[in-house]
DNA sequence: AATGAATGAGATTTCATTCAT
DNA sequence: GATGAATGAAATCTCATTCAT
């Protein structure tokens, strides 16, 4: 009656797009909407698969963030070793505040998110205060520490009022204040 | 209609006082988990208060945010108007992204839970909005357009790594940041 | 502080005001979603006014009825006095059966409201009961008991047709039938 | 979705257990004063499973009264195929209209409720139009159209009689009336 | 291993009614 | 006499989670 046993998954990927729906999810409804239901909806997997994969929505939600922050933090860091010269390391700082690689607007509406659900639950708590640690790390490759702390708040502020704002960022100022911060702290 | 007198409401503040309640539950466990009965226990009102004086929750969490951005504009700007020189106006962009008076750490949190929101309602959006030029008229007063966004940027960013480091902010480091961005945009 | 002391009502047609809005609310919702808001916002009188004036909803609904009922049933008596040969007496219930005056789509809908009410209610069982026997009494004028009768489910069961279906009433057909029964039942 | 088997519900019969409690809940207390709650209780089924099946009550009520509409149309139908002869025919809507098996009281408490919602509600509007044209469909497997027509509103008119008068129906003056509009509407 | 039917806890919301004024 | 602010009871509905299969 049951048939041929299996020892595994018939649907090995189902972990990763279930959180991969999350954030869809996430993107679309916000974490106060985000339900089981629409998640296996979105990821096309009948419900029990959630429960059965995870722990509960917590852990969804959890994983997906963590999943959100590796992908987030991998690009900030590709983006900054790809650059070989300080202008370069400028250039490359300007194009994470000014997209569009980088934070576009889904994105900067799950990080709302992610920054809101962290105060609330210690885990994404965890997974945010070390993308912060990451994401400095990756400018520490071609700025001392400080600069390095004062051009992340930057790609941390602009973005915000990017995603807010009608109009576009304006690329010469934001081109200019970055060097401005580099040349300012670069003694310290 | 035709009677000769008003009822008069026997708690006046009541409006008021859930708002505020709901703010510090919106605090304390997030908008995920925000409920008509935990605004109602916090602020010791009958649950049915809540639907009388509110046509949902979306409409407290609406007027909530709204209560939030007013108190925090208001002193924003009285943080500025109180500058008269040019050196005070810089300190007070300092202490804007330092502390304590604005963006305390339970502030933050209701600005994160606010930010999250605004991407799935207008209204929170629209209130968002309105917050981010009144901060940069306030900035005006001082500092021509570009410096004003530029630092913006930093009163809007600084705080966040403030939010998730455990390590407080580096007040000289700030000074020097503002005072570069200043002198390198003053031209523009 | 209380002002004139007046032991008259300000306005004496409020109780009438209030039945005609119930009716309109039921005739628009049903029964089943009729409330004392909708009541006082269609009368455009203060909510506590319901209470003021009447004991509850079960009380406004059963004289809401009463009112119906008796507008109907005059106009029921009126259309069979206004006849003065027998042909015109046919002519009458004929009238009565095809409308436009009686039972019009709006009343259809309320008597519908009142008959499924009256059995859940003794007052507007009642209440439909007198009607049922006033509307024999006023064929009596014409007709003898029997054809009285047959002719009353004519005019009760036609207009529900009448209402439910998209073709509208064969007047011929209707005139026909009535003949045939007070040519039938006249020996009885 | 990739599952090799599928959960089978363990109680099959659950919906039409649930729409026969609405029935009962309905005729006992009217639609007005219908609710979860009670259908639930009638039922023996936990609260949450009415809104596990059904979409909301006006769902459960439209179903109900689709199943009501059903059983009486067929009952309807069954007792007219059974006639053999013209004589039979007509004896056959002698007893629709007299009872007891069509329409007995408990029906007729369903029917006016029906009739009620139906004018608040497209979906039962329709089942009950879908109604009528089924009884004149089963009509004319006897009679022409028109007295078809006549008769149906017979069955529609004598039972609201029926049901709200203390007196029992004179089935003779009944078989007299179908018989005169039989004969009388024959040659149309 | 995997599922979805089923449920209970709790969410939002509605509303008749009370009552201070 | 009259009102509408206020509330508690109960309505509808949602949903995370359980569990038999």
């Amino acid at each position: 009656m049951t048939g041929t046993r299996r020892s595994v998954p018939n649907d090995p990927e189902r972990r990763e797009r279930i959180l991969d729906a999350a954030l869809d999810v996430i993107a679309e409804v916000g974490v106060h909407a985000t339900t089981h239901r629409r998640i296996a909806a979105q990821a096309d997997v009948p419900l029990g698969s959630l429960t059965y994969y995870f722990a509960g929505l917590h852990e969804i939600l959890e994983l997906a963030f963590a999943r959100l922050s590796d992908t987030m933090s991998e690009l900030y860091r590709a983006t900054l070793t790809a650059a070989r010269t300080p202008a370069e390391a400028e250039a490359a700082v300007v194009d994470l505040i000014c997209g569009p690689a980088y934070a576009d607007p889904h994105e900067m509406v799950l990080i709302f998110e992610m920054y809101a659900f962290a105060n609330h639950n210690p885990v994404v708590a965890e997974i945010t205060r070390t993308w912060l640690y990451r994401s400095r790390e990756s400018l520490c490759i071609h700025f001392p520490l400080n600069t390095a702390r004062a051009l992340d708040v930057l790609v941390e502020g602009w973005p915000v009022h990017r995603a807010f704002e009608h109009a576009s960022t304006d690329r010469e100022l934001v081109a200019a204040t970055v060097h401005a911060i580099v040349a300012a702290t670069a003694a310290h």
